[in-house]
DNA sequence: TTGAGACTTAGAATTATTCCAACTATTGAC
DNA sequence: GTCAATAGTTGGAATAATTCTAAGTCTCAA
């Protein structure tokens, strides 16, 4: 992944009241052993997995771990705001730690998704609404072409 | 649709060569009856179908067609930069016909979409991005409350 | 007129995701 | 601590959007 500037600094949880425990626990969730290790899995590599690649990495060291659940965790660490999903295509969906405010390259020709960042989007977002919508969430993504590729045309 | 402004201007296609047609046929593509079809449904009620619904509507006046042809059309559409595809969450994709430069407002609560009219919204994003992207299309989706659900709660 | 390539069609196949039912784990009240 | 209630996990089945396939049709250009 190719970040340009990071916000987000994970601290590794031991207990089950560690920040990331205690922003789940306040939505009556729990912060079980498969979720604090999906949330490592995804942490400890800073692409953009599907949910798919996500049980593939997590298995290594949870062998029993089922998809469903991971499922569920991704699920759960998104409503949490511990991850970003990204729906670039109508392919897969796609995970992403970080949670500093960014945006979404899709190179269109290497298939690489890179973090772009971008600070205050969503306060000059919310100034070009019209009167009357409550704005909660932004989302802004980008296609063409990454330098590399674009050198190589 | 709630619509603020608009810069699209429709002129139905009478034969082939129209400015439509033309666009296509550019790309070694045609402009037959069945596209034709599909993109006057979609000029025709503008609001941000999914593929079913454009099947559903094209079938009135066109009983034969297919949904395979259906999302055949969408996708030459969307190729020839005639329709837009909006991919907001996981759900169906839902097409646009509206290519003027805006973003979608995707309400929590009525799940309505509205286009946003956003000018030079790619211009200002493409001064943001590293050196050596080269962007082709910028895409923002936001959600929240649009002005009648934020005034019921 | 004919051959190549584009298009349409119905139905089958694919695939990401969600649902389900049974089982297990955790929490809070007593 | 015990126990009920609630939350979470699991594997497999089900769902739903989309893509693929194969056969037939259409269009264009030589």
């Amino acid at each position: 992944m190719s970040k340009v500037k990071s916000r987000t600094v994970f601290v590794p949880p031991q207990r089950e009241t560690t920040p990331v425990g205690e922003q789940m626990a306040t939505s009556g969730l729990r912060f079980t052993p498969q979720r604090r290790h999906v949330y490592q899995v995804l942490i400890g590599k800073r692409d953009h997995p599907t949910a798919e690649e996500v049980y593939l990495r997590a298995k290594h060291e949870m062998p029993e771990i089922s998809l469903a659940t991971v499922y569920n965790c991704l699920d759960v660490l998104v409503r949490c705001s511990l991850v970003k999903q990204v729906n670039l295509n109508r392919a897969a969906a796609r995970f992403c730690p970080n949670m500093s405010q960014h945006s979404h390259f899709h190179c269109e020709d290497c298939g690489q998704i890179f973090d772009i960042d971008g600070e205050s989007q969503s306060r000059r977002a919310s100034t070009r609404l019209p009167r009357g919508f409550k704005l909660h969430q932004l989302e802004m993504s980008m296609r063409g072409l990454c330098p590399h590729c674009a050198a190589k045309q």
